[in-house]
Parts: C-alpha cells; sequence; structure tokens
DNA sequence: GCTTGACTCTGGAGTGACTACGGGGTGTGA
DNA sequence: TCACACCCCGTAGTCACTCCAGAGTCAAGC
C-alpha cells in the first residue's frame, strides 16, 4: 500500500486546515514534501506523524519556535536533553502564571455577572456601575498608580487548536 | 487647578505605554484630544477616566470590540442593559473555557515534566519519548481522527495588561 | 547662542499563529 | 462540455499592541 497523501488527506488525517499545513511549511516546520506531476504536493508518512508531533506540541500551547527546537531533538538524538527539560519547564511556568491569572479573572467576572439585578436601563446596570467603579480605582489591583512591584503575569500567545471538520 | 495633561502625564497616572494610548485614539477607542498650540495632545481627567476604564475591562480580558460596546452604553445609559450581561456571560465563558484548558494543560505539562530522569541524552529522554508517542494518539484528546464532536475550547486573546514602570 | 536631553509628533512595520481571499490550474463524474 | 472539488501561489487581514525612524518642541546648562 502506497501511503502517499495530497494535502487536503493529509489535513484531514491529522485535523489539521491545509492552510495551517501551508503555512508549517513557508515557516521551515515541515519540510517540503515531493510533488507530483501536476505540482500537487505528495506527503507519506513521515509528513503525517512530524505533523502530529506538532500539533501535539502546540495543544500543549508550546510557542512554534520551541516545537521547532524540539523537532531538532528528535532528529538529533545524540544531543543533551537539558535543554528539553528548560524548555518544559519554562511552558510549565507559563501556563502556570496564566492559569492563576485565569483564576483571578474567573472570580471577577463570576461577580461582576451577579451585580445585574433586575434593571433594564444601563443606566442602573450594576455591571456597569461596577466598572466604572472599579476604573476609578476601588478595590481593583489593575490599575494602581504608585505601586513599586505591580506587574502582572505575562499571557503569552493562545494554543487554540480547533479542528475544521470530523 | 487645570488638570491638562501631556501624553506622558496621562501615560504615567494610567500605568500606560503611551503606545497604547495612541493607539487606542487611532482606533477609536479614545476620542481625539485637544492639541496644544505646539501640535501636542491635551488631556483632561475624562480621558484618564475613560482610559482607566478601558484598561479594567482589559485586565478583564474583554476584547476591545466589547469594550467599545461598553462605552457606548455609559455614554448612553438609557439603552437596554440586557447586552451588557450578554457580553459579559460570554465573557464569562470564554475564561472559564480557557481555563479548563489550562487546568488540563498544567496537568499534561507537569506530568511530562516528570518524565524526565538522569538520561542526559535526547534520544533517552523521556519527555522527548512522551511526546512523540502522544502524537502517535497514545493516550491524547488533542488529535483524535474520526471524532465527531471534538471541537477544542477556543482561546481567544491574550490580556497581558502590563505596565512599563512605576 | 548653542548644545544636550527629555519629551512629543507622524507614519509604517513587526509580532505569533494562523486565516481568508483572489485568481488561476487540475481532475473527475454526469 | 460543464460543474464541482480539489490544488497552486501570493498577499493581506486578524488582535492588541510594540517598536522604529526621522523630525519637531522646549527648558536647562554652559
Ligand atoms: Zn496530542
Ligand atoms: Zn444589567
Ligand atoms: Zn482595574
Ligand atoms: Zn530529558
Amino acid at each position: 500500500m502506497e501511503t502517499v497523501m495530497r494535502i487536503g488527506e493529509l489535513g484531514a488525517a491529522a485535523g489539521v486546515d491545509i492552510e495551517t499545513i501551508r503555512y508549517y511549511e513557508k515557516t521551515g516546520l515541515l519540510p517540503d514534501p515531493a510533488r507530483s506531476t501536476n505540482g500537487y504536493r505528495a506527503y507519506g508518512p513521515a509528513h503525517l506523524e512530524r505533523l502530529a508531533f506538532i500539533r501535539h506540541c502546540r495543544a500543549l500551547d508550546i510557542p512554534l519556535a520551541d516545537v521547532k527546537r524540539l523537532l531538532e531533538f528528535v532528529a538529533c538524538p545524540e544531543n543533551d536533553c537539558g535543554d528539553i527539560d528548560r524548555l518544559i519547564d519554562a511552558q510549565l511556568a507559563r501556563v502556570r502564571a496564566r492559569l492563576k491569572s485565569m483564576q483571578a479573572l474567573e472570580r471577577q467576572l463570576a461577580s461582576l455577572r451577579g451585580r445585574c439585578g433586575v434593571a433594564h436601563v444601563a443606566g442602573d446596570c450594576g455591571i456597569l456601575h461596577e466598572l466604572v467603579a472599579a476604573a476609578r480605582g476601588e478595590a481593583c489591583a489593575c490599575h494602581i498608580e504608585g505601586l513599586p512591584g505591580s506587574k502582572k503575569a505575562e499571557m503569552s500567545t493562545r494554543p487554540s487548536v480547533r479542528r475544521s471538520g470530523a
């Protein structure tokens, strides 16, 4: 059985949009595939595996630059693995920082949502009132003026990993 | 007391980068301020309040388009507040979805990090092995092929709200 | 008077990871 | 022959900033 795929088949097999595959190729994450006589990309199982690896790393929110480095480790297994550890550590730290601020966010939004009673005019909406009041500096940490060490956790990029169709 | 600020003062007062302020102006979130004779922007306290409102909403990860809508409600308090509720509900749903996938991410990454033992060659690194194995489809939900309802929670944009210097 | 430095102005480009589009070529079943 | 699905390429758009170059403005110091 010859497992030669065109881009659409590869995309369907991996659950990845074709445009994304071409993007990975353009940015050097996927090697340039062979071409059929008509110019269509011709992929083999190795491409599928590599693409799945990339998508799995992306599902872990690992940035493409780091995925590239991981792929180099896969290609060169004789390299030192300390860098892999550090990479995953950094990723974990990023995710934990985001997680923490997400939790704070969730709490704030949940309490905010509870502020809207029966009022139906925006001028009487508790949500809007709360937002305006908070912006004035009451009970909010997002815009304290003279605070020295008031850095928020950085948020980095979004993973998203959405698949188009089954 | 005349509280007329130049852009740098406004930025310092609100803890916002000047570039960000100009960006908000360009995109219509902040109204075009008056200009001094030398062409410098001249802001008043209303601008500061509006900017703080925007930053507070951004700290809640509310996208700028929605912030714009909220500002319209502030300007027109006679409008129906149902839209505010729905907006906050949607935001809360987004945040909760992200939170959930962040938690899953944290678990996956934490277990992944534990995979690296004493090995110092990438070829023997448990992390890399696990990543490759997971990409092949073992024990991972990120790239199941025939699953019908396998949509991942969408991740939307990042807030970041970082302040430059106190 | 001249220089230095801090501040401001403008328009434009870059970031990450896609996503969408326009204008065309290819291949197959009716 | 025609419709339609698939493929090609290059470019531009998304979001919320962030950075830059090149120029103008202003007060203080010498
Ligand atoms: Zn996976
Ligand atoms: Zn309400
Ligand atoms: Zn706030
Ligand atoms: Zn290791």
